[in-house]
DNA sequence: TTGCCAGCCTAACGATCGTTCGGTAGTCTT
DNA sequence: AAGACTACCGAACGATCGTTAGGCTGGCAA
């Protein structure tokens, strides 16, 4: 039914040229690793020769550039968007998983840009980590004056590995959670539970 | 110092052939990427030339394959110590934190073979991933049965949640976290206190 | 002393990589 | 109608990749 010849803007029209390249790089990237995936891969992805790639970007790794940036910006775009949402008396629980949820949500709409920051990024040339430092770091500060906000009590050591931890559970999940329905709000309130609470109080055991 | 002539069997002896091939791969693997990473880079960093690899290993993806297995073993075998070394009156918590401990442990002490089931593996050839999967499931199944233990109140779905936030949180620790000294213990002990009571009872906020 | 073999070497193979060059078809501007 | 520009293409470049073939050498076994 999407092969009909009308042509119409839809959440997902048939995507052409630097678009298409852009999504397909972004999936491969993810599934198969930048290094082990070639040009030649990318372009019979996005239906076209090599060469053509070279017409909308400068080199390969200046296309795994605009992709992390791309990514940065979905959870960025999110993180701003939960704190806009948030009732006036919304409680320290509320706050954090609002963001918690809206990053998982961007960890998931936009699946490849934005998770390739886990997966991808480590391994990334030298210069594409460089040139994505920046933007990590801004999305980082921002977290971490949530969380103070949050716990004011906390010695910034201990906020900082929460932080942490919390990151690593929130982007492991990329790996193994598949996001049918409406399920990453259900996620998101099962970590900041886990989180807030503890297992403990979710067990009935004491400490 | 270590360059004396005298040959004795200590703790770091002067690696020869296999074992030294081995400890620099994972290291090269782990900090730069397997297909990022090639037998040239390899050989100079043992101090051979490339074809003599393959007097020792078959080909790369074995020498992954066996980095993988000794990465899993490592970890198997801090789980087991850690069940062993438990006292017979230790409750809940105790038991939770002795495993982390241990998982934290075996992650530091044998960094790049242990590390790279979390980076490395993901992008690995599909044969060598194939090949290390059953071991990585008998791990998977020693943490589930544990948890079950731990928290039998919780519904499997939830458990299921929890350990891999949990694994999320902890080999995440490989990539920021700097251990000197003895400091992975209190590591494991922040992680667990966060875990098992919550970020509420360690700021004094109410949920 | 001889033969063997582990351990390493040099040299090179074909394959694949990112990239470049010089086009061509279609569309839009003037 | 002519030029310019966008989007693509075929073909090839040099570099690097994993791998192999074949040879040298020093120490151990017979």
């Amino acid at each position: 039914m999407n092969t009909m010849t009308v042509v119409e803007k839809s959440p997902i029209p048939t995507e052409h040229g630097r678009d298409r390249i852009l999504r397909v790089a972004a999936d491969l990237f993810l599934s198969r690793g930048y290094a082990e995936t070639s040009l030649r891969t990318i372009a019979e992805a996005a239906e076209m020769r090599p060469a053509s790639i070279y017409h909308h970007f400068e080199s390969k790794d200046a296309l795994l550039t605009e992709i992390l940036a791309i990514g940065m910006d979905a959870v960025t775009t999110a993180f701003t968007a939960a704190k806009a949402g948030l009732a006036e008396n919304a409680d320290e629980r509320d706050r954090l998983q609002a963001h918690v949820a809206g990053h998982l949500r961007a960890l998931f709409a936009n699946q490849a840009f934005t998770a390739a920051h886990v997966t991808v990024f480590p391994f990334a040339p030298a210069d594409v980590r460089a040139a994505s430092v920046p933007q990590r770091d801004e999305y980082e500060a921002l977290w971490t004056t949530l969380l103070t906000q949050l716990t004011p009590g906390l010695d910034s050591d201990a906020r900082r590995l929460t932080r942490l931890a919390l990151f690593g559970a929130m982007n492991s999940a990329v790996q193994w959670f598949d996001p049918t329905e409406g399920a990453v709000d259900d996620l998101a309130a099962t970590i900041v539970d886990t989180l807030w609470n503890g297992l403990a109080t979710r067990t009935g055991a004491t400490s």
